[in-house]
DNA sequence: GTCCATTTCTCCGACAAAGTCGAGGAAATA
DNA sequence: TATTTCCTCGACTTTGTCGGAGAAATGGAC
């Protein structure tokens, strides 16, 4: 009963970061990647918490990875979108493409 | 002391639609420009309360037009992005359009 | 001409949703 | 058991959303 209206921004940058990393995609890693392509500067907190409700709209799933054999190598949760959330996601990144077409990066109108 | 984080989705959407209807952007227009490009129905209440929001952060600014001769024609309230707004939607847009490079509109990885 | 219904547009107040942070806890290794 | 890596939780701020009220203008009935 709730026809969703659309993608907050972060959790837009979380999305696509979970498609670019595919199986590496765990916490941390997300908020690295979100930091070195979009240049934004988050805490792993937010990050989680993104994705915590991300995974209870049902828009991405999680599972759990076999610790690593270095120090402190604890188990690592992955995530991955879901249908939906791929769905979502490809809905919102199509909406901004078609209102920035045309548009440079200094957002002049050729 | 405010080091800004950055606009939101819907924030994008109103300065996208600003930069792109150029001299004829006020409150109905802006609401329609957002509904027939991004395809996303809103109301206007929600435009002029995001539009009030960045003229307070000073990203955008306002002046009154005269009235038209048409029935009903109240003054218009025309709006349009300052530098700063310009500088802050240049880089969430480049951002995003990092992030989604060299992805297909179906979010694939070619 | 005067009223008032109608149209166009803007403002406001309240609430829901998303974003953010920081401290703290769990699990693994050395 | 000290250290490292990663995840969870709770509190709070910022954004997003709506619906209805209000202001300014016109057109027509009388």
């Amino acid at each position: 009963m709730d026809v969703n209206h659309g993608l907050g921004e972060f959790e837009q940058l979380v999305l696509l970061a979970l498609v670019r990393l595919g199986a590496e995609a765990y916490g941390v890693a997300i908020r690295d990647e979100i930091e070195r392509e979009a240049g934004r500067d988050v805490t792993v907190g937010a990050v989680y918490t993104t994705l915590l409700r991300l995974e209870n709209k049902g828009l991405v799933a999680s599972r759990l990875g076999d610790p690593t054999p270095q120090r402190g190598g604890r188990r690592k949760k992955y995530y991955r979108p879901l249908a939906a959330g791929k769905r979502e996601l490809a809905a919102s990144v199509n909406a901004l493409r078609r209102m920035t077409r045309g548009l440079t990066p200094g957002l002049e109108l050729p």
